[in-house]
DNA sequence: TCATATATGTGGACATTGTCAACATGAGGG
DNA sequence: CCCTCATGTTGACAATGTCCACATATATGA
C-alpha cells in the first residue's frame, strides 16, 4: 500500500505535507495544484477529492500553521521555570522566532488575501486559539499583580500586534538585525516595562 | 487627445490609477492585465510597453501607496498644535487609519509576496521614507526629554511594529472594534506610557 | 517639408493553471 | 460474489501572463 496502488492511502495528509514543503522552499506562489499532485504521485485532479478548490487547500495549510504556533506558545505558557512576567516576554520572542523561521508559511497564515477573504470558521478558530495562549498569560500576570488592570483582551491585542509587526518587518527585510532573539527580547521588554521615562495611568478605550 | 487616438497620452498613469481602483474595489487578485487594459481602453499587451511584467506594475502601485502614507505621516509630524508626545501618539492613529481605510492596497504594500520578493530599491526607499517620519518624531521627543534614550531606530521599530500589527488584526477581522480611532489611540498611548505598573530601566538590544 | 527612426499600441499565439465532467478502479458491506 | 461509493484518471476548456511580429503615430533632422 505504499508505491503503486490506485488508491493512495492518505492523500489528504500527503497533499498538506507536500504543500507545506513547497511553501517553505519556494513560497506560496510556487504551489500549483498540478505540481503538488505530481510531487505526491497522483494525477492533477485527484486533490479535488479532498479539497473543494485551491483556496481550501491553502486554508488547511494555514490552519496547520496556527496549530503549530499555538503549540509553541502553549509550551512557553506552561514553562514553570519562569514567572508570569518572564513568560509574557518569552512568548513574544517565541512568536517572532516562529514567524521568522517559517516566513513563507507565516505569510500565508497571517495575510495572504485568498486565505483571509475566505476565512472559514475553522480558520478563525485556529487563529483565536493561538491568541488565547497570550491572553491567558496576561490574566495570570494580572492575578499576580504584575500587569495593569486593563481588559486582558486589549493588552493581548497590543502585544500580539507588536509581535506580529516585528515579525513582518523582519520577514520583509525592512529591518536588518544581527540577532533576532535579542531584538524580539528588547522589544517585548520595552513594551512590558514602558517606553517613556515618566509613568502614569491613562484612560482606556 | 482624449478619446480615440491610437496613442493614449499617459497610459502609464492611467494604468496605475485603474489598478489602484480595482484593488480597492475587489482586491489584488482581481487585477488582471487584460481587465486592466480593457478598463483603460487599450489592448491587452499595451501595458507591457510601460511595465516589464505584472509584478513591476503592482510594485509601482505599492510604491504610490507608500508615498501617500508618508505624506499622511508627514502631516502629523508637522502639526504645530501638538507637542512631540502627542504627535507620536497621533501618528500611530494615523497609520492605523490609513491601513484600515486602504485595506487591500495596504496588503499589497506590506506583505504581498510577489511584490515583496521582487522588492526593488525604489520600493524599499519608499517604505523607508515613510518610516523615517516616525523616527524623526522620536528624535524630537528625545531632544525634548520625553522619550527614553534608546536608539531612535529601535523605538521606531517598536512603534511601527505595533501599529502595523494592530492594522493587520483589524484588516483581517481578527479583532472586532467599534471605534478604530479610539482603539489605535488606546494602544499607542499604552505603549507610550508603559504597560506595567512598576517602571524601571532595562538594558537595550 | 518630408522621410525615417523611435516610441507606443495591436493581434495572434502559446504555455501554464484551475477546474469541470465523464469515466475507471477497487475496497467493503450486503 | 456483486454492487455501491469513495477515490483516482483523462480530456477538455477558459482565463491569464507574456512573447513576437506588425501597425501607427510622433519626433527628429536633413
Amino acid at each position: 500500500m505504499d508505491s503503486k496502488t490506485y488508491h493512495h492511502g492518505d492523500l489528504r495528509k500527503a497533499l498538506l505535507e507536500a504543500a507545506t514543503e513547497m511553501i517553505s522552499e519556494d513560497g506560496v506562489d510556487s504551489v500549483t495544484i498540478r505540481a503538488l499532485a505530481q510531487r505526491v504521485g497522483v494525477s492533477r485532479t485527484a486533490p479535488y477529492r479532498h479539497f473543494k478548490d485551491k483556496d481550501e487547500l491553502l486554508t488547511a495549510v494555514a490552519i496547520e500553521g496556527y496549530e503549530r504556533l499555538a503549540a509553541t506558545m502553549a509550551d512557553v505558557r506552561h514553562d514553570q521555570t519562569l514567572d508570569s512576567v518572564a513568560r509574557l516576554s518569552r512568548m513574544g520572542e517565541a512568536y517572532v522566532l516562529f514567524a521568522v523561521e517559517n516566513a513563507t508559511h507565516y505569510r500565508l497564515m497571517v495575510i495572504d488575501s485568498s486565505v483571509q477573504s475566505r476565512s472559514t470558521p475553522a480558520f478563525r478558530e485556529a487563529a483565536l486559539t493561538a491568541r488565547q495562549q497570550l491572553v491567558d498569560i496576561i490574566k495570570e500576570g494580572q492575578q499576580e499583580g504584575f500587569v495593569i488592570d486593563a481588559p486582558p483582551q486589549d493588552i493581548g491585542n497590543l502585544l500580539w500586534s507588536a509581535s506580529h509587526g516585528l515579525a513582518t518587518l523582519l520577514i520583509n527585510g525592512q529591518m536588518r538585525v544581527k540577532n533576532v532573539e535579542a531584538t524580539a527580547k528588547f522589544m517585548t521588554e520595552k513594551m512590558c516595562y514602558g517606553l517613556l521615562k515618566q509613568d502614569q495611568e491613562t484612560a482606556e478605550s
